[in-house]
DNA sequence: TGCTCCATGTAACACGTTACATGATTGC
DNA sequence: GCAATCATGTAACGTGTTACATGGAGCA
């Protein structure tokens, strides 16, 4: 239960609307708890309902429907109590390393072509952190403030992630393209 | 939709009883794909009304309950089908960076206790895949023969996992201790 | 006029989680 | 006799997924 936690998140960030938040959720928080926008409309109604945010009409919505969200004390609450709770620890869901089990058993499933879709999706996931990560925080002399030195810890997850990712694909491509 | 695959490689790799596959589930394939007995249960009964696997009774079975089921040969082609079917790489859902980043957001949580939980359990998680390696994969002279390469392969998956999680969390919590 | 993008939603269903039910067997 | 474990399930619910609906705004 941990999604609408991340958009209060994503709220106090920045407050939006859902489709903003959304698009927004695509780009950042989502890397590490993904989301689709009716997941999100989904929890901002129930969130409402709940007193854990309000909406409210912004000043610039001329004749549209955008709504926008801001972030109550209760909701603030909320996510301060969540975010010292203790919880398990996210379980993989790997069903590449499933395909590879199915292959052992099975023999004769040509796993290449999917193997290399995954190094070219990881790769370019790789690229694309790398480039937040050389616009965001340049090298510097000092070392940067908490808040900052958070977000940077937290990209380079995602990079440990892809580069853990690749290598491992790249020691299986070479077993299973040996003799 | 990969638990009914799951649950048929675990079947092909030995066809047993659905409470021992719930059993076995945790310690082997549930590393990469977690499903509870209820979730089993479930997909057993689904894939014999589909015809990919039967049940019978064991010989050993005496008056228990114990029902044996094993693969048919539509699963088979069911689950060859699928292995070479492209499919999208697992996403992430790692509530601690979450938390982390409501904590960045947040300021004055004090993270450190669910940290340190979190790291405890890693380093656990990683000495047992350790201990696993160590008896099932002794050192030799001689590579192995494919099957086996590529269970060493998994294990290794996990292991790079788990130091990961642990490098990341260490880099982590100098952070948080910092003045 | 028709197309794409903005913006919010409803509905149905599949999958995962939690609690509980049932009865037999094994070990003390 | 009692507790723990074996063994299979039902039921209810919550989350995630997919398809579809609605209507305005901007642009060629």
């Amino acid at each position: 239960m941990s999604l609408p936690h991340a958009v209060l998140t994503s709220l106090l960030e920045k407050s939006t609307s859902g489709y903003d938040l959304a698009r927004r959720f695509d780009k950042s928080i989502g890397y590490f708890w993904p989301a689709t926008h009716q997941q999100i409309y989904r929890e901002l109604a129930r969130m409402e309902a709940a007193g854990w945010i309000e909406s409210f009409v912004p000043p610039d919505a001329g004749k549209t429907r955008k709504k926008h969200y801001r972030v109550l004390a209760a909701g603030r609450t909320e996510l301060a109590r969540w975010t010292a709770e203790p919880a398990a620890p996210m379980d993989l869901r790997d069903a590449l390393t499933v395909k590879l089990r199915a292959d052992a058993v099975l023999g004769e499933v040509d796993l290449l072509p999917e193997l290399q879709r995954h190094l070219a999706l990881h790769t370019a996931q790789l690229a694309q952190y790398r480039r937040i990560e050389a616009e965001d925080f340049p090298p510097t002399a000092h070392p940067l403030p908490r808040t900052q030195a958070i977000q940077h810890l937290i990209l380079q997850k995602g990079i440990l992630y892809e580069e853990g990712e690749i290598a491992w694909g790249q020691a299986l491509r070479t077993l299973l393209q040996g003799p």
